[in-house]
DNA sequence: TCTGGGGTCCTAGGACCC
DNA sequence: TCTGGGGTCCTAGGACCC
Protein backbone atom coordinates (compact mmCIF):
# COMPACT_ATOMS: atom_id res chain seq x y z
CA UNK A 1 0.00 0.00 0.00
CA UNK A 2 1.24 3.19 -1.21
CA UNK A 3 0.53 6.52 0.33
CA UNK A 4 1.55 9.36 -2.21
CA UNK A 5 1.38 13.26 -1.76
CA UNK A 6 0.58 15.67 -4.32
CA UNK A 7 2.20 19.11 -3.37
CA UNK A 8 0.18 22.20 -5.17
CA UNK A 9 1.25 25.68 -4.41
CA UNK A 10 -1.44 28.48 -4.48
CA UNK A 11 -1.99 30.85 -6.35
CA UNK A 12 1.52 30.49 -7.30
CA UNK A 13 3.04 33.29 -9.20
CA UNK A 14 0.59 35.96 -7.18
CA UNK A 15 2.30 34.31 -4.17
CA UNK A 16 5.64 35.07 -5.40
CA UNK A 17 5.01 38.53 -5.92
CA UNK A 18 3.98 39.28 -2.52
CA UNK A 19 7.06 37.92 -0.60
CA UNK A 20 8.73 40.83 -2.47
CA UNK A 21 5.95 43.16 -2.72
CA UNK A 22 4.60 42.63 1.03
CA UNK A 23 2.10 45.71 -0.02
CA UNK A 24 -0.48 43.88 -2.44
CA UNK A 25 -1.27 41.53 0.43
CA UNK A 26 -4.82 41.81 1.17
CA UNK A 27 -5.41 44.02 -2.17
CA UNK A 28 -6.69 42.38 -5.71
CA UNK A 29 -3.61 40.65 -7.97
CA UNK A 30 -3.36 40.13 -10.56
CA UNK A 31 -0.37 38.16 -12.65
CA UNK A 32 -0.71 37.99 -16.40
CA UNK A 33 -0.12 39.65 -19.77
CA UNK A 34 0.15 43.04 -20.16
CA UNK A 35 -3.72 44.32 -20.16
CA UNK A 36 -2.54 47.40 -22.28
CA UNK A 37 -5.79 49.42 -21.48
CA UNK A 38 -7.68 46.88 -21.92
CA UNK A 39 -6.74 45.85 -25.17
CA UNK A 40 -4.08 43.37 -24.02
CA UNK A 41 -4.92 39.92 -26.00
CA UNK A 42 -3.29 37.53 -23.08
CA UNK A 43 -4.83 36.06 -20.43
CA UNK A 44 -4.47 36.04 -16.53
CA UNK A 45 -1.79 33.43 -15.36
CA UNK A 46 -2.96 33.65 -11.40
CA UNK A 47 -4.68 35.64 -9.28
CA UNK A 48 -4.59 35.76 -5.46
CA UNK A 49 -8.27 35.10 -3.87
CA UNK A 50 -8.94 39.34 -3.32
CA UNK A 51 -9.05 39.20 -6.78
CA UNK A 52 -11.55 35.60 -7.25
CA UNK A 53 -13.67 37.63 -5.18
CA UNK A 54 -14.44 39.80 -8.14
CA UNK A 55 -14.51 36.92 -10.43
CA UNK A 56 -11.33 37.30 -11.69
CA UNK A 57 -10.03 33.62 -12.72
CA UNK A 58 -6.70 32.33 -14.44
CA UNK A 59 -7.00 31.92 -17.52
CA UNK A 60 -9.30 34.52 -18.17
CA UNK A 61 -9.06 36.96 -20.92
CA UNK A 62 -6.75 39.76 -19.14
CA UNK A 63 -9.19 42.81 -21.16
CA UNK A 64 -11.87 40.97 -19.05
CA UNK A 65 -10.06 41.14 -15.91
CA UNK A 66 -9.64 44.70 -16.91
CA UNK A 67 -12.86 45.37 -17.33
CA UNK A 68 -13.86 44.27 -13.91
CA UNK A 69 -11.48 45.32 -11.58
CA UNK A 70 -9.30 47.76 -13.43
CA UNK A 71 -7.52 49.43 -10.70
CA UNK A 72 -6.60 45.80 -9.79
CA UNK A 73 -2.70 45.36 -8.87
CA UNK A 74 -1.00 44.11 -12.66
CA UNK A 75 1.80 42.49 -12.97
CA UNK A 76 3.71 41.19 -15.22
CA UNK A 77 5.43 37.95 -15.72
CA UNK A 78 8.83 37.33 -14.26
CA UNK A 79 9.08 33.11 -15.13
CA UNK A 80 13.27 33.13 -13.99
CA UNK A 81 12.12 34.72 -10.46
CA UNK A 82 9.36 32.14 -10.52
CA UNK A 83 11.81 29.57 -11.15
CA UNK A 84 14.16 30.92 -8.14
CA UNK A 85 11.11 30.26 -5.59
CA UNK A 86 10.12 27.15 -7.15
CA UNK A 87 13.59 25.88 -6.43
CA UNK A 88 13.64 27.04 -3.14
CA UNK A 89 10.32 24.78 -2.34
CA UNK A 90 11.31 21.72 -3.99
CA UNK A 91 14.53 21.84 -1.94
CA UNK A 92 12.74 22.46 1.24
CA UNK A 93 10.08 19.73 0.71
CA UNK A 94 12.52 16.78 -1.22
CA UNK A 95 14.10 15.56 1.69
CA UNK A 96 10.76 14.76 3.13
CA UNK A 97 9.91 12.37 0.29
CA UNK A 98 10.88 8.69 -0.56
CA UNK A 99 10.37 9.58 -4.12
CA UNK A 100 9.95 12.86 -5.61
CA UNK A 101 8.78 13.97 -8.79
CA UNK A 102 8.53 17.40 -9.94
CA UNK A 103 5.38 17.77 -12.47
CA UNK A 104 5.24 22.00 -12.54
CA UNK A 105 6.90 25.55 -11.09
CA UNK A 106 4.34 24.75 -8.64
CA UNK A 107 3.66 21.51 -7.70
CA UNK A 108 5.23 17.85 -6.89
CA UNK A 109 4.41 14.25 -5.81
CA UNK A 110 5.78 12.84 -2.85
CA UNK A 111 5.86 9.16 -2.55
CA UNK A 112 6.36 8.63 1.79
CA UNK A 113 5.17 5.27 1.96
CA UNK A 114 8.98 4.60 3.79
CA UNK A 115 8.88 7.34 5.78
CA UNK A 116 5.19 6.36 7.97
CA UNK A 117 4.28 3.50 9.24
CA UNK A 118 1.00 3.89 8.18
CA UNK A 119 -1.30 5.57 6.14
CA UNK A 120 -2.89 7.30 8.82
CA UNK A 121 -0.08 8.99 9.89
CA UNK A 122 -0.32 10.71 6.41
CA UNK A 123 -2.29 13.75 7.47
CA UNK A 124 0.14 14.73 10.08
CA UNK A 125 2.60 14.28 8.12
CA UNK A 126 1.17 16.33 5.65
CA UNK A 127 1.31 19.23 8.20
CA UNK A 128 4.80 19.06 8.36
CA UNK A 129 5.62 19.52 4.59
CA UNK A 130 2.90 22.45 4.82
CA UNK A 131 4.50 24.20 7.82
CA UNK A 132 8.11 23.67 5.74
CA UNK A 133 7.34 25.19 2.65
CA UNK A 134 5.92 28.05 4.71
CA UNK A 135 8.47 28.38 7.22
CA UNK A 136 11.21 27.90 4.73
CA UNK A 137 9.89 29.63 1.54
CA UNK A 138 7.33 31.59 3.02
CA UNK A 139 4.06 30.59 0.67
CA UNK A 140 0.95 28.70 1.46
CA UNK A 141 0.30 25.15 -0.21
CA UNK A 142 -2.62 22.83 -0.24
CA UNK A 143 -1.73 18.79 0.23
CA UNK A 144 -3.89 16.08 -1.67
CA UNK A 145 -3.39 12.20 -0.11
CA UNK A 146 -4.22 9.40 -1.54
CA UNK A 147 -3.00 5.95 -2.30
CA UNK A 148 -1.71 6.72 -5.94
CA UNK A 149 -0.90 9.82 -7.74
CA UNK A 150 -4.26 10.04 -9.82
CA UNK A 151 -6.12 10.13 -6.24
CA UNK A 152 -3.91 12.38 -4.77
CA UNK A 153 -3.84 14.72 -7.22
CA UNK A 154 -7.95 15.18 -7.12
CA UNK A 155 -7.50 15.45 -3.61
CA UNK A 156 -5.71 18.53 -3.68
CA UNK A 157 -8.59 19.89 -5.89
CA UNK A 158 -10.44 19.77 -2.72
CA UNK A 159 -8.17 20.63 -0.46
CA UNK A 160 -7.54 24.36 -1.72
CA UNK A 161 -6.87 26.94 -0.47
CA UNK A 162 -3.93 26.00 2.16
CA UNK A 163 -5.87 23.11 2.91
CA UNK A 164 -4.78 19.23 2.96
CA UNK A 165 -7.56 16.76 2.05
CA UNK A 166 -6.62 12.46 3.05
CA UNK A 167 -8.66 10.02 0.48
CA UNK A 168 -8.05 6.86 1.93
CA UNK A 169 -8.13 3.56 0.14
CA UNK A 170 -11.33 2.39 1.39
CA UNK A 171 -12.95 5.93 0.39
CA UNK A 172 -11.82 5.87 -3.40
CA UNK A 173 -15.05 4.74 -4.65
CA UNK A 174 -16.96 7.10 -2.72
CA UNK A 175 -14.90 9.98 -3.66
CA UNK A 176 -15.07 9.66 -7.43
CA UNK A 177 -18.87 8.07 -7.61
CA UNK A 178 -20.57 11.28 -8.39
CA UNK A 179 -17.58 13.32 -9.57
CA UNK A 180 -18.66 15.10 -12.99
CA UNK A 181 -16.46 13.05 -15.63
CA UNK A 182 -14.87 16.15 -16.85
CA UNK A 183 -12.89 16.14 -13.61
CA UNK A 184 -10.80 13.37 -14.00
CA UNK A 185 -7.67 14.06 -14.47
CA UNK A 186 -6.72 13.37 -18.16
CA UNK A 187 -10.05 14.01 -19.02
CA UNK A 188 -10.47 17.37 -20.78
CA UNK A 189 -13.51 19.20 -22.52
CA UNK A 190 -13.64 17.32 -25.53
CA UNK A 191 -13.03 13.92 -24.09
CA UNK A 192 -16.24 15.06 -21.43
CA UNK A 193 -18.07 16.19 -24.17
CA UNK A 194 -18.41 12.71 -26.15
CA UNK A 195 -18.29 10.84 -22.80
CA UNK A 196 -21.67 12.60 -21.88
CA UNK A 197 -23.14 11.52 -25.47
CA UNK A 198 -22.39 8.40 -24.80
CA UNK A 199 -24.00 8.45 -21.45
CA UNK A 200 -21.12 8.40 -18.69
CA UNK A 201 -21.77 11.96 -17.19
CA UNK A 202 -19.95 10.52 -14.05
CA UNK A 203 -17.02 9.06 -13.29
CA UNK A 204 -19.15 6.22 -11.12
CA UNK A 205 -20.69 5.71 -14.73
CA UNK A 206 -17.27 5.69 -16.48
CA UNK A 207 -15.90 3.07 -13.98
CA UNK A 208 -18.98 0.92 -15.35
CA UNK A 209 -18.16 1.00 -19.30
CA UNK A 210 -17.32 -1.87 -21.26
CA UNK A 211 -13.49 -1.66 -21.42
CA UNK A 212 -13.79 -3.53 -24.48
CA UNK A 213 -15.82 -1.16 -26.30
CA UNK A 214 -14.34 1.78 -24.82
CA UNK A 215 -11.05 0.84 -26.32
CA UNK A 216 -12.33 0.61 -29.79
CA UNK A 217 -14.06 4.12 -29.39
CA UNK A 218 -10.78 5.78 -27.66
CA UNK A 219 -7.71 3.40 -28.14
CA UNK A 220 -5.55 2.50 -25.51
CA UNK A 221 -6.77 5.67 -23.38
CA UNK A 222 -10.22 4.56 -23.36
CA UNK A 223 -9.23 1.37 -21.09
CA UNK A 224 -6.70 3.64 -18.86
CA UNK A 225 -9.88 6.27 -18.44
CA UNK A 226 -11.93 3.28 -17.03
CA UNK A 227 -9.22 2.23 -14.96
CA UNK A 228 -8.70 5.98 -13.45
CA UNK A 229 -12.45 6.16 -12.99
CA UNK A 230 -11.68 3.02 -10.41
CA UNK A 231 -9.36 5.01 -8.82
CA UNK A 232 -6.69 2.32 -10.39
CA UNK A 233 -3.24 4.12 -11.32
CA UNK A 234 -0.21 1.94 -10.86
CA UNK A 235 2.05 4.89 -12.04
CA UNK A 236 5.14 5.63 -10.04
CA UNK A 237 6.76 8.87 -8.37
CA UNK A 238 9.68 8.81 -10.50
CA UNK A 239 12.14 11.68 -10.59
CA UNK A 240 12.32 13.50 -14.36
CA UNK A 241 14.50 12.48 -16.20
CA UNK A 242 15.27 15.70 -18.51
CA UNK A 243 12.97 18.53 -20.90
CA UNK A 244 11.60 17.04 -24.25
CA UNK A 245 11.60 19.74 -26.30
CA UNK A 246 11.95 24.08 -25.89
CA UNK A 247 9.77 26.50 -27.67
CA UNK A 248 8.57 30.17 -27.91
CA UNK A 249 5.46 31.61 -29.03
CA UNK A 250 4.47 34.78 -29.76
CA UNK A 251 1.57 36.23 -30.26
CA UNK A 252 1.05 39.65 -32.28
CA UNK A 253 -0.53 42.58 -30.73
CA UNK A 254 -2.99 42.82 -34.34
CA UNK A 255 -3.05 39.73 -36.46
CA UNK A 256 -0.30 40.42 -39.59
CA UNK A 257 0.17 39.07 -42.96
CA UNK A 258 3.54 41.01 -43.44
CA UNK A 259 5.87 38.66 -44.03
CA UNK A 260 8.57 40.92 -43.00
CA UNK A 261 6.97 40.93 -39.64
CA UNK A 262 6.50 37.59 -39.17
CA UNK A 263 9.84 36.38 -40.26
CA UNK A 264 11.67 39.29 -38.19
CA UNK A 265 10.03 37.56 -35.23
CA UNK A 266 10.61 33.81 -36.24
CA UNK A 267 14.18 35.30 -35.84
CA UNK A 268 13.57 36.87 -32.52
CA UNK A 269 12.08 32.90 -30.89
CA UNK A 270 14.79 31.39 -32.86
CA UNK A 271 17.58 33.44 -30.86
CA UNK A 272 15.41 32.75 -27.32
CA UNK A 273 14.73 29.11 -28.22
CA UNK A 274 18.71 29.00 -28.99
CA UNK A 275 19.32 30.59 -25.54
CA UNK A 276 17.63 27.79 -23.42
CA UNK A 277 19.29 24.96 -25.73
CA UNK A 278 22.41 26.51 -25.09
CA UNK A 279 21.74 26.59 -21.40
CA UNK A 280 20.64 23.61 -20.81
CA UNK A 281 23.68 22.05 -23.24
CA UNK A 282 21.77 20.56 -25.67
CA UNK A 283 21.78 19.91 -29.30
CA UNK A 284 18.31 19.39 -31.41
CA UNK A 285 17.63 17.48 -34.77
CA UNK A 286 13.61 18.70 -35.06
CA UNK A 287 12.57 22.03 -35.61
CA UNK A 288 8.80 22.79 -35.45
CA UNK A 289 6.89 26.00 -36.87
CA UNK A 290 3.50 27.07 -35.32
CA UNK A 291 1.55 29.19 -36.74
CA UNK A 292 -2.19 30.06 -35.63
CA UNK A 293 -4.35 32.08 -37.92
CA UNK A 294 -7.02 34.78 -37.21
CA UNK A 295 -9.42 32.47 -37.04
CA UNK A 296 -7.52 30.89 -34.43
CA UNK A 297 -6.80 27.46 -36.27
CA UNK A 298 -3.38 26.25 -35.69
CA UNK A 299 -0.81 23.98 -38.04
CA UNK A 300 2.28 22.46 -37.38
CA UNK A 301 5.48 22.30 -39.80
CA UNK A 302 8.25 20.44 -38.82
CA UNK A 303 11.82 19.19 -40.59
CA UNK A 304 14.40 17.48 -39.05
CA UNK A 305 18.17 17.89 -40.18
CA UNK A 306 21.40 16.93 -38.93
CA UNK A 307 21.85 17.34 -35.14
CA UNK A 308 22.66 20.57 -34.49
CA UNK A 309 23.15 23.03 -31.99
CA UNK A 310 23.41 26.16 -34.62
CA UNK A 311 21.00 28.97 -34.53
CA UNK A 312 21.26 30.02 -37.68
CA UNK A 313 20.56 26.68 -39.05
CA UNK A 314 17.30 26.84 -36.24
CA UNK A 315 16.56 30.11 -37.50
CA UNK A 316 16.68 29.39 -41.33
CA UNK A 317 14.90 26.07 -41.36
CA UNK A 318 12.26 27.69 -38.95
CA UNK A 319 11.86 31.14 -41.71
CA UNK A 320 12.03 28.31 -44.72
CA UNK A 321 9.17 26.31 -43.11
CA UNK A 322 6.95 29.33 -42.87
CA UNK A 323 7.28 30.30 -46.58
CA UNK A 324 6.85 26.96 -47.68
CA UNK A 325 3.78 26.14 -45.64
CA UNK A 326 2.21 29.85 -45.01
CA UNK A 327 -1.00 30.17 -46.67
CA UNK A 328 -0.51 34.39 -47.36
CA UNK A 329 -4.01 34.93 -47.54
CA UNK A 330 -4.88 34.55 -44.46
CA UNK A 331 -3.56 37.18 -41.32
CA UNK A 332 -1.51 35.01 -38.73
CA UNK A 333 -2.51 35.89 -34.64
CA UNK A 334 0.33 33.45 -33.25
CA UNK A 335 3.71 32.31 -34.16
CA UNK A 336 5.55 29.61 -32.15
CA UNK A 337 9.20 27.77 -32.65
CA UNK A 338 10.14 25.03 -30.75
CA UNK A 339 13.03 22.42 -31.02
CA UNK A 340 12.71 18.41 -30.35
CA UNK A 341 14.31 15.20 -30.88
CA UNK A 342 17.21 16.80 -28.34
CA UNK A 343 20.23 15.22 -27.35
CA UNK A 344 23.58 16.09 -25.49
CA UNK A 345 25.63 18.99 -25.93
CA UNK A 346 27.69 17.71 -29.63
CA UNK A 347 28.54 20.39 -31.24
CA UNK A 348 31.98 21.09 -29.87
CA UNK A 349 34.50 18.48 -31.18
CA UNK A 350 36.56 16.77 -28.36
CA UNK A 351 39.84 15.22 -28.75
CA UNK A 352 39.85 12.47 -26.86
C1' DT B 1 -15.32 38.52 -22.76
C1' DC B 2 -12.54 36.73 -26.50
C1' DT B 3 -9.39 33.62 -25.95
C1' DG B 4 -1.11 32.97 -23.61
C1' DG B 5 2.92 30.35 -23.33
C1' DG B 6 5.29 26.50 -21.61
C1' DG B 7 5.17 21.73 -22.16
C1' DT B 8 3.77 16.22 -22.70
C1' DC B 9 1.86 12.16 -24.90
C1' DC B 10 -0.67 9.58 -28.50
C1' DT B 11 -2.11 8.33 -33.25
C1' DA B 12 -1.67 7.49 -38.06
C1' DG B 13 0.09 7.33 -42.73
C1' DG B 14 4.03 7.10 -45.63
C1' DA B 15 9.00 6.49 -46.53
C1' DC B 16 12.70 3.63 -46.18
C1' DC B 17 15.53 -0.29 -44.89
C1' DC B 18 16.25 -5.18 -44.04
C1' DT C 1 5.07 -11.48 -61.93
C1' DC C 2 3.26 -10.83 -57.68
C1' DT C 3 3.87 -10.22 -53.02
C1' DG C 4 5.92 -10.53 -47.41
C1' DG C 5 6.40 -8.46 -42.60
C1' DG C 6 8.95 -5.84 -39.08
C1' DG C 7 11.10 -1.78 -37.39
C1' DT C 8 12.11 3.02 -37.26
C1' DC C 9 11.91 7.70 -38.62
C1' DC C 10 9.39 11.75 -40.28
C1' DT C 11 5.42 14.73 -40.43
C1' DA C 12 0.86 16.48 -39.02
C1' DG C 13 -2.80 16.75 -35.97
C1' DG C 14 -5.18 16.46 -31.58
C1' DA C 15 -5.94 16.41 -26.64
C1' DC C 16 -4.47 17.61 -22.28
C1' DC C 17 -2.13 19.92 -18.25
C1' DC C 18 -0.21 23.91 -15.52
Amino acid sequence: MRTVLLVDMDYFYVACEELRHPEIKGVPAVVGMDPKGGSGRGVVMTCNYEARKFGIRSGMPISMAYRIKPDAIYLPLDYYYYDRISAKVMAAIKPLAGKFEQVSVDEAYMDVSAKIAHASEALEYAMTVQKRVLDDVGIKCSIGIGPNKLIAKMACESAKPAGIKQVKEEEVGEFLKDMEVGKLYGIGEKTAQKLRKLGYSTVGQLSKANMMRMMELFGAFGAEMVRNAKGIDDSAVVENYGIKSIGREFTFDSDTDSGMEIEARIGELGRGVSLEVSKSKKSFKTITLKLRYADFTEHLHSKSIKVTDSPEMLISTAVNLYRQNADRSRKIRKIGVRVSNLVDYSGQKKII
